[in-house]
Parts: structure tokens; sequence; C-alpha cells
DNA sequence: ACAAAATTATACCAATCGGTATTATTTGCA
DNA sequence: TGCAAATAATACCGATTGGTATAATTTTGT
């Protein structure tokens, strides 16, 4: 690894929290260098500017999220298991590193939404990864015999998916962990009830 | 009404969809004076500056949604119609003069999370509310015995909320509008559960 | 119709914005 | 070790940021 693959990772790392919890029109190229510690010289030596930054840390926030859920469903043997490590980590999110500042997917999609079409087709494409894993794990479920055949893979797929991230939304604002806690159990229940 | 009183609505009304689309951060003083034909004096002889004006429009536009659904749940005498009048109103969006940019609350619950606690309390306020309404509607449900009195209203509200937030969200990102029948039916079909 | 008050426009402010050309410093290879 | 290439820091650019003091213009009540 060269020292500017080095550089470039660690301007990434430094500045990942930065870009999730104030977006990008609200990060600054002087958030980038107070927090990096670095020169805007050596920012542009390292990226074309602000949005090559914003993109890179994206892909970077998303990773994390990507590899933290990876990670748990591997655990499970079972697809109803599987489906339910879903659940378990917004369930229980603290033990996990989530980046700072509440779920990629859900700032960038309302940011970029009207704003910026680059970030916008980033976090398009996370959701629609994430929806293909789960709309897999409930077909395996429906091809085995477990879940019944009725189950709409896709409605159930999304129905969970804006749930969670609803749910993300709501607890952050309120602060309340008993709303995240009542909102993952209707998640819970609604995946028993697949079975 | 004064003079100075329908300039500032005049104001409101036409940066409106500008802070819902673009956020806070995202909407320069030049936007709103581009947005109203209106000069930087005359923004701020009627507003004490930027925040006053986005604090302004997030009532406004927040009103804008509260007036559709309160019209909407109005027109249904049983609290089944009740609850499902929120559930149609987000199925058929497009018939409603809802506001540019997506909901409101979910996009300044966005932003404002980690940067501006002011228009952090109003959408936390506008949450709040809203969630009070179903939970009312939902004991008013159980005390008739319409719905089983194992329901948690809260729980259930809060399903609801975060599962039409979730929706708008990826709704708005993907740009499917099947993606928001299919949840909206789960919305639906959790509604008809609870009778 | 007129004067006082309220409102809007003009002209300006320092600070910051994203970005770049140039110089200084490291780095890594011969 | 020396030297070229890669990387980082400095110093700058014009444009734009949010905000204000003041002047011009409307409103408004008499």
């Amino acid at each position: 690894m060269t020292k500017a693959e080095k550089t470039k990772q660690y301007i990434i790392a430094q500045t990942a929290s930065l870009f999730n919890k104030k977006g990008f029109a609200g990060t600054s190229l002087q958030d980038i260098t107070h927090a990096t510690g670095l020169t805007k010289g050596s920012i542009y030596g390292n990226f074309g500017g602000k949005d090559e930054v914003a993109l890179a840390v994206f892909d970077y926030n998303i990773s994390k999220v990507r590899t933290i859920l990876r990670t748990e469903v591997a655990k499970q043997q079972t697809i109803k298991g599987k489906l339910m490590a879903y659940a378990d980590v917004y369930t229980h999110f603290q033990k996990f590193p989530f980046p700072e500042g509440g779920c990629p997917m859900l700032n960038t999609a309302i940011e970029a939404d009207d704003t910026h079409p680059q970030l916008k087709q980033k976090a398009r494409e996370a959701i629609m990864s994430w929806k293909k894993s789960i709309v897999t794990l409930i077909e395996k479920g429906i091809q085995s015999g477990e879940i019944a055949k009725e189950v709409n893979p896709e409605q159930v797929a999304l129905t969970i998916m804006a749930t969670i991230e609803g749910m993300i939304m709501i607890a952050n604002l309120t602060g309340k962990p008993e709303y995240r806690k009542a909102i993952m159990k209707s998640v819970t229940q609604m995946i028993e009830d697949l079975f």
C-alpha cells in the first residue's frame, strides 16, 4: 500500500462520521482539514474534490454496515435464524460498530434525493443490494417449504427494510430506546409469522 | 393582515419546497431571494435570519401534511376506517397536496439530528403528535371492544409510522411506485389484523 | 393629501466557500 | 547516498456565504 493510498484511507476514516452526521452540503473542506489535521493541498492531492471524498466515505460507511450484517447472518444456519439476524442487529445495535450519525443509506437517500445524483445512485444501489439479499433468503425459505409459497418475498423484504429505516429515524430523533425496542419487536413478529 | 404579514407568508410559501428539497444547509439566502424575487433586505426585514425562515417553513410544511391527514381521517366514521385513512393517504399520495421533496418530518429529522437543535425539536414534536393521534385511535378501539386489549397501542402506532416513513425514503430513492404499493399493502394488512 | 411609520432595496461587510498553482518536503528506488 | 518522483503545505483565487447599516420607497392612519 503506497503512501497516497494510506493517506486516502486515513482521510476517509477521519471524515466518515462527519459526512454521515452533517451531510454533504453541511460538511466543508475546512471540516475535513480540521478532522484530518491535513491541509487543503493534501486533500486535493488525494481526491479530485469534495464530491470524491463524499462518495468514498459513503462506500466506507456502507461497507461497515454490510460487514456487520453479513457477519451476523453468516453465524446462523437456518433461514429463519438468518432473517432474525437482521432484526437482532438493529435491536441491539449498540453492540455493533455502526457508523456514527445513523444509517448512511437513510441519511444519504434523504439529502441526495433532490441534490446529488451520484450520491443518490450509490444509496439506491445499496438499498437494492440489501433488498436482494433479503429476497433471496425468503425465496430459499419458500423453496425448502419453511415459508408458505403465498408469501411475496419482495413485499416482505421491502416492509422489513422500511420499518427498520423508519425506526432508525424515530429512535434517533426522539432519543427513546424503548421506541426502537417496540418497533423491532414488530419486525421480529413479522418474521416469526412467515414460518 | 398587515403588509408584513402577507410578505412573510409569501416568503414561506415560495421557499417551502426549497427547504424541503435541499435542506437547511443546502438552501442559501440567494436561493431564497431568487425564489421570492425579493432582496436580502426584505427577507431580513421580515425574519431574524435563515434559521427563522426555516423554522417557519417547517411549520408550514407540517401543517400541510397534518391538514391532509386530519381531513381524510375525519371523513371516516369507524375506528378502523380512520386508521385505514392513514394507509390510504400514503398509498395514493399523488391525489393529495403533499409538500414537494418528501416528508418534512423525515427530511428534517435526518438533517437536523446532529446539526440543528431547534429544527430537531420541531421534528420531534411533530412525530410525537402524530404518534399520539394514532395511539388515541387504537385506545378507543380497545375501549369499544373492536380491538383486542392485548394490542399495544404505542407499539402499533410506532410501527405504522416507521413503516410509512421508511417507505417514503425507499419510494423516493428508487422511483418505483410498486415499492410504495407493496409496503403500504403490508401496513394495510397490519391494521386489518388489529380487528 | 400628507406626514409618520413601516417596509423594501441598495450597497456594503468580514468570513468562508470550493478549488488551484506553486513551493517545500518526503518517499522510495537505483 | 543521491536523486527523481510522489506527496504535502503554503499562499492564493474569485465567488458566495450569512448578515447589516442606510437609503429609497410604500403603506397607513389622519
